[in-house]
DNA sequence: AATTAGCACTCCCATCACAAGAGTGATAAA
DNA sequence: TTTATCACTCTTGTGATGGGAGTGCTAATT
């Protein structure tokens, strides 16, 4: 799209619309831009303004008589060009950095922790999916009978995850043995990734060479999986906004927020890009998403262990402020996993 | 509440009343029931029925000129005397225990899954608690170095159930003396329950003592702890229907699906009792809960692992299907523990 | 060329009136 | 106890009406 040519008090009666639509979820007339805003000219002239916005598609009309309210396009200028600076307030992100320390040190302590803050700070419900990790490599592997034929299998990721499988034996296997073979596995496998491990198993049969490969396929589901667990928050919040004060506006949100497939169809393009990405009515991707945006970052590293926390909420929203609360938090989890587990993730 | 003394007749026309309501969400009139239902008496002793079951509490008016609509009372009658039998017809109870054995064989798995399959089988959303062990027994301890002072204690519970905390160190630990400590407590703390440990720790001192005192801090956590994850599904599904049309109905619901707190303080009530039970309209004991039942019941081993599964629907809702859906999908939950746990849970 | 004042016009929305329809409640008879 | 009857009540839908907000256009002004 090409950029698009306006004057600069044009710009500002976007600004402005946008501003009080966002505010007040009233369509905005001339006069009351005219008589609360000082533009040094008349309601006439900011008619022509609103008439030559309108004509560009950043405005449209709910009917003839009414004021003008923001188009999905208008969101999108305003975004890209005329939102004020987006960072949280210092005494905000203080509170925020605060409440992440007192937590526990686990990751899904975080993200439950993130979703909250995220909902609070934004007028939208907030989610999150549990980091996925590519080349994950493996730090521990332990074998637990759990029955006389019923093993778990506890492996220990570089990243501090935890992955279990149930293993259903023929025959018993004492624990001791399953001792042996765990150890012997470790002393191979410690370090490995998916791709390192086909060779090193080559040396193992029988029942350390079933459960290596048992490794093996559980660190590679492990790789795929995108949204293994997604967090949840605030949806109670987003729905008593007025627009969605009927019900099938209020069917299109919630499947948003609950369903899965959104999140895998734009998991790729979020992890491409390091900044906060917003994403208004669909951009023409989604159909069913009319008056809903969502406002995604990636967080932790890119390429190791990353995942996808951000907004869900009206196209009617504060984009600045979400943005800046999104990018927050993605960096400060960023962060904090570093902190934990050491650039040798 | 003493028992209510109706006649036969009286009985039919209420469950005729709730049986029609439920379908089809639309006030009964005395003549619909005369004509649809051949009971041998004519609309206007029918209408003598409806106003004394009015009378007795049982039904009411929307307003002078409707039909009935059955009160929370009428329903909780007709769920304690009037329901007929409430099981799964075969048939369905066979697809669900299929889905069951196709899943991975994890408790995890098994709720996400629990979930899908109670908000499908209702007109509800349906939710679950993971379980809470109470007593549970260590089986495995586990000490992962994540980075030089990092270190991640992996806790196996006799339950299958892992637990994880880090531990920051003050100095560098290196990894075989991380498994010289936990082997030395696997062999004292192995199937110890918090009860026990505190007395088998006494042997131990300095980094290993410190471990063992997490263990117990873990386990005792893990012990308390109610709604250590909830699983949820099929909102989107409720909202559709017809009482959720208007928004403060919908922020109801949605705040009892999501919220936590509600959970917790059932939690003790559902536990105690072995059979499913029936919540309408709060019961009187939760007052923001017009209109919205709650189908709950317990899964798990009595007084060992055990956590809390149901539904959460509009007051008008089939509740013979509901019921027999959550029992099922309860007790199958159940029995699928206990086989792969074994007795020694 | 841009801005402004003025004004007709459009459309929403609240209100009212009115009629149709559904269902009740009461009465009196069977 | 049951039934037929009928007046009464209240919702729901429709159409008419007027006020109000805001636009779009035109012509005048800067």
């Amino acid at each position: 799209m090409t950029e698009l040519q306006l004057s600069q008090r044009r710009k500002q009666v976007l600004r402005i619309v946008i501003q009080e639509y966002v505010e007040n979820a009233q369509p905005v007339g001339s006069q009351s831009i005219a008589q609360k805003y000082d533009l040094g000219v008349s309601a006439a002239t900011i008619r022509n303004d609103l008439a030559a916005l309108e004509k560009a598609g950043l405005l449209t009309h709910p009917h003839t008589s009414a004021g003008r309210i923001p188009t999905d396009g208008g969101y999108r200028y305003f975004v890209a060009n005329l939102m004020a600076h987006t960072d949280l307030p210092s005494q905000e992100r203080h509170m925020i950095r605060h409440q992440f320390h007192q937590a526990r040190r686990e990751i899904d302590q975080w993200l439950r922790l993130s979703t909250a803050v995220l909902a609070r700070a934004s007028t939208g419900a907030a989610l999150a999916t549990s980091p996925r990790s590519i080349f994950s490599r493996v730090k521990h592997l332990e074998l637990v009978g759990i029955q006389d034929t019923v093993v778990l299998l506890v492996l220990v990721l570089a990243t501090g995850t935890l992955k279990q499988q149930v293993i259903t034996l023929e025959k018993p296997i004492f624990q001791d043995e399953l001792s042996r073979a765990s150890n012997q596995l470790n002393v191979e496998i410690s370090g490995a990734t998916a791709a390192d491990l086909p060779e090193k198993l080559e040396g193992f049969t029988g029942f350390t060479r079933e459960v290596g490969e048992l490794v093996l396929k559980t660190l590679r589901q492990s790789e795929e999986q995108v949204t293994e667990r997604v967090y949840r928050h605030g949806l109670a919040q987003v729905l008593a906004e007025p627009e969605f004060a009927d019900a099938p506006q209020v069917r299109r949100i919630v499947e948003v927020f609950e369903q899965r497939t959104l999140l895998h169809e734009i998991y790729d393009d979020i992890m491409e890009l390091s900044d906060v990405q917003v994403m208004i009515a669909g951009e023409g991707r989604f159909g069913d998403m009319q008056d809903i945006s969502l406002v995604l970052s990636r967080y932790g590293v890119p390429d190791r262990v990353s995942g996808l926390l951000g907004v869900v909420g009206p196209m009617r929203m504060p984009y600045g402020r979400t943005i800046g609360a999104v990018r927050y938090v993605a960096t400060l989890l960023t962060e904090l996993m570093y902190q934990l587990y050491g650039p040798d993730l």
